[in-house]
RNA sequence: GUCCCCAUCGUCUAGUCCGGCCUAGGACACCACCCUUUCAAGGUGGCGACACGGGUUCGAAUCCCGUUGGGGACACCA
């Protein structure tokens, strides 16, 4: 109990971070982070026909991106290394020849074709798809010579017959399986690279891994790893396994059902602290009332004894709403500094921060992307093209017209803040006997081209007068 | 097919370990109302679930068995 913990996140370079990588990622990191631990990053690049150059580089960025730093890894280093399982081959060839050495594992000479072969009979005759251990009985002088000879091989787990193997979860409690639904595993493929059985079994115990927090899909290869820890006199790291991320089918969670890169919800405009908020509370729960968390939050409060076991719909929704409300809390400069280039890349002009705060602060609760700006309130920055049709038909009426006119000579004359512009407005409405909306509706359409936004009066402040003006001239020119 | 896991509102979930406090709580979404010049935001309220069947018990969402449903794993991929 006394020892520290340490706990590791493994992805293979195969691609993109995916978020349900993402949440494993996290929880680790959370793990480490509540227990005063080490989290650690091992590129698991044992499959060289799948690897994708750039993926350690994209994986890493993603993880500094949702603000999961690493104590050991690629970049930083740390005193378990190499990190890359593809320079740690020798680790594995040892253990592999002490298996050999102890009767737990054998060299294996059957080729692809005779094994598939063997797998089609099998389930033709509906028995298990079983490696048949043709190669098990193989003396050791021929096994020499075969190897000599240069003859591809695999090595493979031997495993006992007629023994149960218990998998202690902490998230799912005892899990037992029997050895005879396991099959002899290759753990080292002929190309002298290990399966993922072996390697990370070797790395977990060699990197003094504590805890193997990693998703539900392994839980059914934990006693195969269990036996291997038993083989080699090691002792076995506690296992969680946690409950899968899945589509809206239903189905683990997978392209073509969502986006599921970490980076495609970054390139959307969405914030980290909600993507990771959102993704720490699919599995996990505090035990109270309460959905709104930080990265510190989370870290004071996680535990994987609050992990839940069933699968969790990722269902964007909640998130949608988590980064409106992050969005709201961040800070103007921030947000201005983000809306500037988008601003730029449309080539408009503004007359400088102050104005633009105010452009914030009045679209702020209307938008959850600062990418919404310009894309909701562009005429804040050019006259808008037209006049939105559903509100035209809506709003314009026939006495519309006269009415902006009319307003339109009181605006040319009147101060040109809120509170003035509301009481002449009012006054004019009064005047003419007509509902302060009769004037809001039209002026508002001429001035945004739209239906909907902010509060009349302060978007005519933050416009201005020239700018107001030119728009209900063109309106009274185009407008029925 | 075999093995393993899971099962509360549409979704994320609390409650399940240690049966009564559960006429099952919260959040998102949805609906209504309030605020209001619109749209939001905010506030108030509403809709909405213990998969089914057997037990055990004075009493079961909670324990047991079964059924059904869903998922995962069965590669020289991880």
């Amino acid at each position: 109990m006394a020892e520290a913990v340490r706990v590791r996140f493994a992805p293979s370079p195969t691609g993109l971070l995916h978020v349900g990588g993402l949440r494993t990622a996290l929880y680790n990191y959370l793990f480490a982070r509540r227990h005063g631990g080490a989290f650690l990053l091992r590129i698991e690049d044992t499959d060289r026909s799948r690897y994708v150059p750039g993926a350690v580089e994209m994986i890493v960025e993603s993880l500094r991106w949702a603000g999961l730093d690493y104590d050991e890894g690629p970049g930083v280093g740390g005193p378990h290394g190499p990190y890359f399982q593809s320079e740690r081959l020798d680790r594995y060839r040892e253990a592999a020849d002490r298996l050999i050495a102890s009767g737990d594992a054998y060299p294996c000479f059957c080729t692809a074709e005779r094994l598939d072969a063997m797998r089609r009979e099998r389930e033709k005759a509906r028995q298990s798809t079983k490696y048949d251990r043709r190669c098990l009985g193989l003396g050791a002088a021929g096994i020499e010579r075969r190897r000599a000879s240069g003859e591809p091989h695999v090595v493979r787990m031997r495993i006992p017959d007629e023994r149960s193997v218990v998998v202690e979860d902490l998230v799912r409690g005892t899990v037992e399986f029997s050895t005879d639904v396991l099959d002899d595993q290759v753990l080292l493929k002929s190309d002298g690279f290990p399966t993922y059985h072996l390697a990370n079994v070797v790395d977990d115990h060699l990197m003094e891994v504590t805890h193997v927090i990693r998703g539900e899909e392994w839980l059914s290869s934990t006693p195969k790893h269990v036996l291997l820890y038993r083989f080699l006199g090691w002792a076995p790291p506690r296992f969680a396994h946690l409950p899968l991320l899945l589509g809206k089918d239903r189905s683990k969670l997978s392209k073509r059902q969502a986006d599921v890169a970490v980076s495609d919800y970054r390139a959307q405009g969405y914030r980290p602290e909600a993507l990771v908020n959102f993704v720490a509370l699919l599995g996990w729960n505090p035990g109270y009332d309460r959905d709104v968390f930080s990265m510190d939050d989370l870290m004071r409060e996680f535990s994987l004894e609050r992990v839940g076991k069933s699968g969790a719909i990722f269902d964007l929704e909640k998130l949608r709403w988590l980064q409106a409300s992050y969005l709201r809390s961040l800070p103007r400069e921030v947000l201005r500094e983000e809306l500037k280039p988008l601003l730029e890349a449309r080539g408009w002009t503004w007359p400088g921060d102050a104005w633009l705060d105010r452009v914030l602060d009045l679209m702020i609760e209307r938008i959850a992307f600062v990418r919404e700006v310009p894309e909701k309130a562009g005429w804040f920055f050019a006259d808008p093209a037209e006049h939105d049709a559903e509100t035209v038909a809506k709003r314009w009426k026939p006495e519309s017209r006269g009415l902006l006119s009319r307003a339109l000579a009181v605006l040319e004359r009147s101060p040109f803040d809120a509170g003035s512009l509301e009481s002449e407005v009012r006054g004019l409405a009064e005047r003419e006997g007509v509902a302060v909306s009769d004037l809001v509706h039209p002026l508002r359409l001429a001035c945004t081209g739209m239906g909907a936004g902010p509060g009349l009066f302060a978007l005519m402040e933050t416009l201005g007068r020239e700018a107001c003006v030119r728009r209900i001239r063109r309106a009274l020119g185009t407008l029925p």
